[in-house]
DNA sequence: GCTACCTATGCAACAAGGTGCACTGCAACC
DNA sequence: GGTTGCAGTGCACCTTGTTGCATAGGTAGC
């Protein structure tokens, strides 16, 4: 699983609680891994008493109380150990997709419709993106090691969703000219 | 869940065994949305208690006896309904990306073979899409109906291959480029 | 003759992900 | 003064997906 990985990542990057890793994952490394608060909570709790995280229990007034926790030497081990084994190319999943697959099973405009709402959300996230791409890496070919590499990761976010608008633009002139 | 509704639109188009079900869900509409045996048995078990498709027992000598699946009035209305419901727009969930990211903790070298690896099975696919489109989409200017559907569908899965075949490039540019 | 694969279905167990809820106390809004 | 939202963690339950195994006769290759 991915999912302990990504933590790890993200913990190497900056230690924090469990509801600080949930707001990441609900956005920056979460738009190319989502997970819940609850996901995150039970993966930290095992990765703890694999040794792969340390907890430090914070006591607040005024608030609840939190957990710190930062990358432990075992987890550091794990994550070079999966660095280096292979993994399985993810494969499609798109929903959009079985619906335009079986639309003259149904409403087409319906179907249309959802397009372009879907179309209109690629668009957001795409301008999600390019903010943070001219805000956070102005002058991508200066470069180097891990800003090098998150900044390849933005761009093939950037990529996705491009290629999702393009596609629904696509579906959405053809099912426009159809009239059969 | 789309997986019956994938299923659905499958035995739609033509009716079959589990087995030959199966089999799709391993090319053709799998691309888009991949389902093994088991899934796909559970499922029309469910399908059939649901009266969405009907089954018809066929006896068979030599081979296994088989069970026929085609759709049912229930998964025809079931159809139109989920068409015409909205439906959330699917994350992105690529390990390869968060691979990327935490390379700086890891063996740089081992990662950027794994994106060439990517690559090379992205573009395989690619491939395989492509020689689809020439021989069953000769004249897509000509589509119409259900005919224009499953064109749009297998354009979306060039689009996406293409799509990582690039940014896999890109990666590989960029690290082959990085000495820090 | 032995191995391996194909057809065909399915159970059992497990891993992973998602939803709803519960508790607490402060700050901000109207 | 009541509602909403945030910070913070977690349980219980449910759905979805994966893996390993079982069964059994036919066919194809070495």
């Amino acid at each position: 699983m991915a999912l302990e990985h990504a933590i790890l990542v993200s913990l190497e990057e900056r230690p924090g609680s469990g509801y600080e890793l949930a707001g990441r994952f609900d956005k920056s490394i979460g738009y190319f891994w989502a997970a819940t608060h609850q996901q995150i909570y039970r993966t930290l709790k095992r990765m703890v008493e694999l040794d792969w995280v340390a907890v430090e229990h914070i006591a607040q007034q005024g608030r609840p109380d939190k957990k710190h926790y930062r990358i432990a030497a075992g987890g550091r081990a794990e994550l070079r150990r999966w660095l280096a084994e292979p993994s399985e190319p993810a494969h499609l999943r798109e929903e959009l997709a079985v619906k335009v697959r079986g639309a003259s099973l149904g409403d087409v405009a319906a179907v249309r419709a959802e397009v372009a709402r879907h179309r209109d959300h690629h668009a957001e996230r795409l301008d999600v993106y390019r903010v943070i791409e001219k805000n956070d890496f102005p002058d991508p070919g200066s470069l180097h090691g891990r800003g090098l590499h998150q900044y390849l990761v933005l761009r093939g976010g950037i990529r996705a969703e491009q290629g999702m608008v393009e596609w629904c633009e696509e579906v959405l002139e053809a099912l426009g000219r159809d009239r059969s």
